[in-house]
RNA sequence: UGGGGUGUGGCCAAGUGGUUAAGGCACCGGAUUUUGAUUCCGGCAUUCGAAGGUUCGAAUCCUUCCACCCCAGCCA
């Protein structure tokens, strides 16, 4: 399971650096703002910065980028956290770039001092006039030769409050006719009269991302600061800030060596699914989904209560790799990695989602025995449990087939199956309720068939699972099935239209081994022939059962085109 | 028609001038199987966006072309 670790184009680069000595040793960073719920996109940063500073090791912080007060909270704070203590990462620092106001505040007036910093009035309209387009330059702010004497006394009073929201703002001097629009005297603070979730109402003029986040990485010692693609060409903004500050080589930690580098990876999208903030707030906010941690959407979250493990995920953003491209993954690929982790590691039990009473007529009534059954297949280390079975039991309406198609080996009229652990049976008779609807079986059992034998030789090729009706606990099963119809949905005008309306199926009707209901409520198990499940980490108790299917089994028989 | 990127099988992805182009997922066969699961074995790109060129030899070098993605927030 543990797969060499994969060497993609940024390990290299990393490696190179510490071999050659440029660097002494790695240090990366997770960076999220804390506006919103971590999702599989953030996994694949989360195991790619932290994964490489384990590997070679190196350190990694877990920074929260928390300049924009109007859309941060703790409360996301607080979830990211949790998500990537739960991925299995510990950081070396926590740190906010909240934290480094003061400092900021500082070096944005050393660039004031050396002309390269103006205060400007332009309103946001203006400003996007004077920017120019993607084809024509753009034109110089009238305050742009504004004196530096008047630029501090002007920045030192935005601060201050003598101003209105976007009145004002600090722009760096650069280049307005670059070919590369980031450079074109991009804003560094704007006024915002907001109350920010850390930093209270101390400030109300806020550093720009493009400022802080250069800034923060050389106050950590960041060696290599990873992003994705489209901050390509925020690099060239990157680097000049920190040319043009005076930033002292003990802040980073190692004497004399270079400033972070930023190095660029392409986002992956899991096919059928959103990855938007934006959009996975409207899909909370509208009631399509019943929070973040629905079980339906690909959050950590949502993912965790749907009963996927970290070591899944790690190894799914193992196997998706790091390139500089885009992706699109298929979800087959995140089943294969839940799968792999759950064949290997979850308990197998009993459970019949949809019952259908058995009757075995030639046992006794009243009367029961048990059976002594493996937890794992293959890990003996799982040990057995023991599973009672009498004249009545449930088995998957599934299972049988009055007029069996070809292919069909389970039970039908006049054949016979075995029952998992237990014994041949043979179906004789049919009943039916008022509307025609298949409401009974009524079979016999052959004594001679106990533990798998069969004396006589038969093949018997049909193995069905079944519960012990007197014996079956009540639960509520939680089917899920992508969110979308559309396997990219985000790229629709009205992603809401692609919806899936069976996207969740409550199935009332389960009927459980007993032994579940002394289950640890962390579990994970293997439904036998059905599927991956957990309990609902909400709605679950002793009482009222709720399960949700992790993921199904992989099904070679309910191919497309042949009907059930 | 500015700048920055990317193009290897259905989806990812190794490969950085020299055997028949790794691997995973998916798919298709077949074996084993008290889960139609798992496991196992086999198949699955004469071809690397296209066209030219350099070379004894190219996915890898050069040229041209094509397609797609990102950038004109006082978001990150």
């Amino acid at each position: 399971m543990s797969k060499a670790t994969p060497n993609h184009f940024i390990r290299s680069i990393v490696s190179n650096d510490l071999a050659n000595g440029k660097h002494d040793y790695v240090y990366t960073r997770f960076p999220p703002e804390p506006n919103g719920y971590l999702h599989l996109g953030h996994a694949k940063s989360i195991c790619l910065n932290f994964g490489l500073a384990a590997d070679l090791e190196g350190r990694c912080n877990l920074r929260f980028d928390d300049t924009n007060p109007e859309k941060e909270s703790a409360e996301y704070m607080d979830s990211i956290r949790h998500s990537v203590a739960w991925l299995g990462f510990d950081w070396d620092e926590l740190c906010y770039a909240s934290d480094y106001f003061d400092e900021l505040y500082k070096f944005a007036i050393e660039l004031i001092h050396k002309g390269l910093a103006y205060v400007d009035d332009l309103d946001a309209e203006q400003m996007r006039e004077y920017r120019g387009t993607l084809t024509e330059p753009g034109k110089d702010s009238p305050n742009r030769n504004r004196p530096i004497e008047q630029n501090l006394d002007l920045f030192e009073r935005m601060r201050a409050g003598e101003f209105e929201e976007g009145e004002l703002v600090l722009r760096a001097r650069i280049d307005m006719a670059s070919p590369n629009i980031t450079m074109r005297d991009p804003i560094l603070y704007r006024i915002r009269y907001a109350h920010h979730y850390r930093a209270g109402d101390e400030w109300c003029i806020y550093p720009m991302y493009d400022f802080t986040h250069c800034i923060s990485d050389a106050l950590e010692g960041i060696t290599h600061s990873l992003c994705t693609l489209e901050f390509q060409d925020n690099r060239a903004l990157y680097d000049w800030i920190l040319e043009n500050i005076t930033i002292s080589k003990n802040h980073i930690g190692e004497k004399n060596k270079p400033m972070p580098r930023q190095i660029e990876f392409g986002r992956s999208n899991l096919e059928y699914t959103l990855a938007s903030k934006r959009k996975l707030i409207q899909l909370v906010s509208d009631g399509h989904v019943n929070g973040w941690d629905d079980p339906r959407l690909t959050t950590l979250v949502g993912l965790k209560r749907r009963g996927y493990t970290p070591a899944s995920i790690r190894n799914f953003c193992a196997e998706i790799g790091v390139t500089k491209k885009d992706s699109v993954i298929e979800i087959s690929v995140l089943e294969n990695a839940i799968r792999q982790d759950l064949e290997a590691n979850a308990k197998r039990v009993f459970g019949v989602l949809d019952p259908l009473k058995v009757t075995i007529t030639n046992y006794p009534e009243n009367e029961f025995e048990t059976f002594t059954v493996k937890n794992h297949p293959k890990d003996q280390t799982m040990g057995t449990r023991e599973i009672p079975f009498g004249r009545e039991i449930y088995i998957e309406r599934e299972d049988f087939m009055r007029d069996p198609v070809e292919d069909f080996y389970r039970l039908a009229p006049g054949r016979e199956v075995r029952i998992r652990y237990g014994y041949a049976i043979t179906c004789h008779d049919v009943i039916e309720d008022a509307n025609g609807n298949v409401s009974e079986l009524l079979c016999t059992y052959d004594p001679q068939t106990a533990k798998g034998k069969t004396p006589d030789g038969r093949k018997i090729r049909g193995i069905i699972h079944w519960v012990s009706a007197a014996h079956a606990v009540d639960a509520e099963v939680r089917l899920y099935d992508r969110l979308f119809n559309h396997p990219n949905p985000g790229a629709l005008d009205d992603f809401t239209s692609a919806l899936n309306p069976d996207s969740l199926q409550v199935c009332k009707t389960a009927k459980l081994e007993p032994s579940l209901q002394e289950a640890d409520p962390e579990d994970r198990f293997q439904l036998e022939r059905v599927g991956y499940f957990c309990f609902d980490s909400v709605d679950h108790s002793t009482e009222t059962m709720v399960l949700n299917r992790t993921v199904s089994l992989r099904d070679s028989w309910a191919k497309p085109g042949i009907k059930k």
